[in-house]
RNA sequence: UGACUGAGACGGGCGAUCGCGCCGCACGAGCCGAAAGUCUGAGAGGUGAGGAAAGUCCGGGCUUCACAAGGCAGGAUAACGGGUAACACCCGCCGGAGGCGACUCCCGGGAAAGUGCAACAGAGAUAUACCGCCUGCAUUUUGCAGGUAAGGGUGGAAAGGCGAGGUAAGAGCUCACCGGCCGCCAUGGUAACAUGGCAGUCCUGUAAACCCUAUCCGAAGCAACACCGUAUAUGGGCAGUAUGGGUUUGCCCGACCCGCCCGCAGGUGGCAAGAGGCGCGUGGCAACACACGUCCCAGAUAGAUGAUCGCCACGGCACGCAAGUGUCGGACAGAACCCGGCUUACAGGCUCAGUCACUCU
């Protein structure tokens, strides 16, 4: 376990990962991973639109995400070099949603991405 | 005990492990330096969403721009007195409406300045005669002319109500009483207003239709604004060639775009000590004000406040005579410059004051 990446600011980045990036789309969320130069180190960012629900809601989905990717991360995974995106689908969040499930399905998606 | 009414506070609690933002502390390393300092790392500690943080509907503070006074346009508000930084808010009170009552109300200037409107129905909507009533003439079972708003019918509303006089029949036509309105006077009240008296007037509604009256209002917002930095980011390089391909409304024109790699810039202040919270006292019916004491209580910016457990409360359901056991569940909702309100959403229980009904003593 290691602690939590630093997050995407750029905008830039969001649309070369989407263009570019590998991606793997899972039932939740869909990832993609767009690989840096040497030396940037691995940064997380999480897209949750206006369509999953109020503030309360995108909340608490964006910090299932987080918390299931520190949890997921293995020391060899957080040294790569590059931007990991995650994107919520609109049938992310429900009131019944567990930490479980979420972390299952993200451990998929980062498989996929041969992050893990 | 039941059914209500009003006000207020709350919005699970404690603990463990891992993680995140911010704050100052001590430590190590780097850089510049005489020093103060600055940057980064790991460490222990402190601290970290709401009653509505929401809607962004009013009112302020603060900031920048504009600005002689004043007028017009436009907008907002609307009994009276008070509170406040200010308000469309709050408190008190007045009148009206509703409720047996505690209380409640998205009830509150002017219709006697003027204009407009009043659908449908109805004869007629601010003036009119359908039926009826009365008079006259013609005629004989009705017709015509005139008078009439008492009766019928229509409507939300039909000339204020009722009685008497009066009359051909009637009519505020006249009069008494009652109601409304306007004026004056007296008493009470700071006032709105209430009560009473005198005189007048005989009086449709609508101002959320225009309008009139009084009072108030410069504009935009923290993405404001100030400072530092960056510098044609519509950037650089490589490849490629086009009378091509794509987007833009089906077509034409026009406009824009094209593959790969590198790169892309923002930061600090504003900004957390405030119309601040809590306690107590004084003044006031109250809103609130003042005095004293005490506390410091989020500050992010792709935006922290999270995850997994344990125990205990709480609520529902099942079993049980009971103690209890098992199981399921936790609303509305996330700070973004800061305050005062309003509005809307909300599981669940709690406290205080009061009303009505019934029962018991």
């Amino acid at each position: 376990m290691v602690n939590l990446p630093r997050s995407v600011k750029e905008s830039f980045v969001f649309s070369r990962a989407y263009k570019k990036g590998k991606s793997v789309v899972t039932s939740h969320a869909v990832l993609y991973f767009l690989p840096r130069k040497k030396g940037s180190g691995l940064t997380l960012g999480i897209t949750v639109s206006k369509k999953l629900g109020g503030a309360v809601q995108r909340n608490r989905v964006k910090r299932l995400v987080r918390e299931s990717v520190r949890t997921l991360l293995t020391p060899a995974a957080a040294s790569r070099d590059g931007a990991l995106i995650v994107v919520a689908r609109s049938r992310a969040y429900s009131p019944r949603l567990k930490m479980q499930t979420f972390r299952r399905v993200l451990e998929e998606g980062m498989r996929g991405l041969e992050l893990l």
